[in-house]
DNA sequence: GTTATTGCAAATTATTTGCATATAA
DNA sequence: TTATATGCAAATAATTTGCAATAAC
């Protein structure tokens, strides 16, 4: 749907539009962002950004990624077992259906199910700010 | 359906089928684990089992906690947001609607919502073994 | 009496922060 | 130019672990 060159700069633009200084350490972060097609750790992330940017350190991939998140473009996922996880944040919402034996992640979205949460939570006085589905399935032999 | 003496005691039960021991410290977080009806953190548990039984460290609660994890007499929750929080197991499954302010859960279930699951993952050619739902919400200013 | 379990303190892991320096705009 | 970002190292926070002492069975 979209070259990773294309989303780097979209991210790029989003944070200029706010004053966000964009530099050499948040570009090779952005790229590297743009470039994945799995859930990477923040770990992860560093070690691949320094292969486009040497300079780049742990500590500014954290805090980067907290400016991301804060900007919308990046989102966090806190699966079990070991720290947070990263990917870029997609205009519409998906929720996760995870291949308990390949490990293999699926994405997908149910207009009907986000809408029956809204309701559940209106019901109990709350407003849903977002949530998080995993589905842990196992493929169904033919 | 259950008061707290007979959750307890059947968590006991539960350890000593396998052979484990139940110490004094482990009785005591069992009696805490079987009154709670929130979802308390490792550290909130220890508070707690020390008005029962003081000599209990927090080293112990965790040792004790990943212990009945394996027994499937509690479970462990990874909400977003700061460490594991934990509730006694219970037969029938519930999801989790948390709140963003207060830290507050509230459980839930929702028929429809379960059967959508099983829809979806069936569409992509999958059974689904167990899920997670959880609704990060705010409270509706009334 | 054995062997699992404990408390303590030190180790680990994931993440954050203070501060002097570098740099994007 | 000047405020924002950075690297580094030290600080936190959550959890785990080694080890000698203790206690459950």
């Amino acid at each position: 749907m979209e070259n990773p060159e294309n989303k780097a700069a979209e991210m790029e633009t989003a944070l200029r539009a706010d004053g966000t200084r964009v530099t050499r350490q948040r570009s090779a972060l952005l790229q590297v962002l743009a470039a994945a097609d799995d859930h990477p750790d923040a770990n992860e992330l560093h070690r691949r950004a320094q292969e486009v940017d040497a300079s780049v350190s742990l500590a500014t991939v954290y805090r980067t990624l907290s400016v991301l998140e804060r900007h919308g473009v990046v989102q966090r996922h806190a699966f079990e077992g070991g720290g947070a996880r990263f990917e870029t944040a997609d205009v519409d919402h998906h929720d996760h259906l995870i291949d308990l034996d390949t490990g293999d992640v699926i994405e997908f979205t149910s207009e009907k199910i986000e809408r029956l949460q809204k309701e559940i939570a209106a019901e109990l006085g709350y407003e849903v700010e977002h949530h998080r589905l995993e589905l842990y399935c196992r493929k169904i032999k033919p």
